[in-house]
DNA sequence: GACAGTGATACAAACGATTGCACTAAAGTA
DNA sequence: TACTTTAGTGCAATCGTTTGTATCACTGTC
């Protein structure tokens, strides 16, 4: 069996409370009595046994991180961010995957509430009346997403969009292809919302498309109906896959058609040619999450929604427009 | 505050013991109170306290699971089936990313060990005696590695070594490189062998080197002054960085090299060229491993070694040697 | 020298479930 | 009829911590 609490208490002719404070409340046992009673601690191996400390404190110290996708290059920096930000704050993080399937984030959620202490939801597909629903029950912070009276972490995909158009615009193009995303997701609807409002070029979407090189495959005869010149793909898997599209049917990039995509994931800096691409601050989006997270779970919740910025990155999937 | 056993019990004019029974024995109470206590449990949204069922019965429902590095694209199947296998038995996966770092793999599982069942090591960087000490205290299935005493679950990366190597001699080439991975890594070690004991063939090895796209890009010159035709990869990603750093040092591939990844993730399926590759069954090694992990936490583990069948698939990345 | 203040520790009651045991009443057996 | 069995339920201890309160020995104050 386990060593408990008890048994170091008994090692060190003290009471269990004392040992319990030797590591909890420093300040109220003597110096001296609290190295001994760690030392011992030490010595017998003994480590908290979590689900009892939970079980008084109404604390799990774990937090749930809900994510689409994990084969999604977007999210691995965002986990790992996480992760490590909740492993300085003695947190534990439990990822799950929901398959883009806004049924299992559901489903999800309800099992995962009751074993954190708050759920970090990236980039949910739910509609916002379930959230607003499921959150009575557990505090969230949503990432990618806006979400009313809740804290949310945002990337400024708009001001993203904007830039790639204008960057497109520059290089001549006058008809431009948004590829989107999945239906219920915040960054596509921004994106469109942002590209939309663009002056003195022709926006056309396509979509809804999975967020996956296979949707940007499937989608390549559409970009090549739609007589555009210029693509922004709702991510960069998406867009790579898009350019394999467009190269088996004879079209290159950027010689015929300019990609660009969102994320700035690895395979994009490598892929043939370079992605031109809107760099997305997911480690950062990661560790701000979990603070707040951490933050409304101790306190009230501020709702406050923070906005990071994107950054356009010019690479060699985007040229000058030849008509 | 959430509603107990306590509120159910009043509720229905019995006790906490029963309600708990027509939870977890219902053999042991009347079909008629049963059906009463959850229609009330279900009204009053009542979950069970997992922290506290754990405190009882030394049973988290939690299972660990570590992985070396989340963002290579290798574990998201796996990581995915497990989820789905174990979710299947109410159980919960925590994911934990040890960014290739054994003291950060060691740490992790001590921290874990307290709150969860079992933990499945994938791919782990550990030596064989650290392993052995840490699972006196959890019990362990072992993914991609060979450790006496444990259940491990294998894949055949020898027979897909010596499959990879026998195509390329196939094809004309008579220098091999095996660019390998991490040092620590058991997979390397298994083709390392394997190629080795290939007759008709030179076999150089370069490494060891990260198992990433950078760690391919940079192994790239290492690989033209070695002479080799014919290269085999640690896994797809280092062999997408190679052909992309061979490329930037004007060899083609497979024009000048051949080359053969290990994995079959999707972004070599859509690389240029496609990739030639030994399929690894990552999501049958995920679910198999959650049932054995399960199978040992409940009664003595069976030290096991299940191995699981590679496949090569031959794509683009090879062709016929040119001298 | 009596007493408040304080520092250090012990005591014991929670937290929310599970589970061995005791009890009751009805059914089965001889 | 007297007994054992069994189904259904209640009782109470237990899991390992935390934490409010009590206790006790000092120290310092007037």
């Amino acid at each position: 069996m386990a060593v408990t609490i008890r048994d170091v208490a008994e090692a060190s002719g003290v009471h269990v409370s004392t040992v319990s404070r030797a590591f909890s409340a420093p300040h109220l046992v003597n110096p001296e009595t609290r190295t001994r009673v760690l030392a011992i601690a030490e010595d017998l191996g003994y480590r908290p046994n979590r689900a009892a400390r939970a079980l008084t404190t109404g604390r799990t110290h774990n937090i749930g991180l809900i994510v689409a996708d994990i084969a999604n290059p977007f999210f691995p920096p965002l986990i790992k961010a996480a992760q490590a930000q909740a492993r300085l704050r003695d947190y534990h993080v439990f990822v799950a995957d929901t398959d883009e399937d806004p049924q299992v984030e559901e489903d999800l959620i309800q099992t995962l509430t009751k074993q954190v202490d708050g759920v970090l939801l990236c980039s949910p597909r739910l509609t916002n009346r379930t959230i607003e629903r499921l959150r009575e029950e557990v505090p969230f912070v949503v990432v990618n997403r806006r979400a009313k009276g809740m804290p949310t972490v945002l990337m400024d995909v708009g001001r993203g969009a904007r830039q790639a158009v204008e960057h497109l615009t520059a290089l001549g193009h006058r008809r431009i292809a948004l590829v989107t995303g999945p239906s219920g997701s915040w960054t596509s609807k921004e994106m469109q919302e942002a590209a939309a409002a663009m002056n003195d070029v022709d926006v056309v979407f396509l979509g809804p498309n999975p967020p996956t090189e296979l949707g940007g495959l499937a989608a390549a005869t559409d970009v090549i109906a739609s007589g555009a010149t210029g693509v922004l793909a709702y991510n960069d898997l998406v867009a790579i896959g898009l350019i394999e599209g467009l190269a088996e049917r004879g079209k290159s990039v950027p010689g015929d058609v300019s990609v660009i995509g969102v994320d700035d994931i690895v395979p994009g800096r490598l892929s043939r040619p370079k992605l031109t691409t809107i760099a997305m601050p997911t480690a950062a989006a990661g560790r701000i999450a979990v603070d707040l997270l951490l933050q409304s779970v101790d306190s009230a919740a501020t709702a406050a929604a923070t906005m990071l910025e994107t950054a356009l990155i010019v690479r060699e999937s985007t040229g000058k427009a030849h008509r």
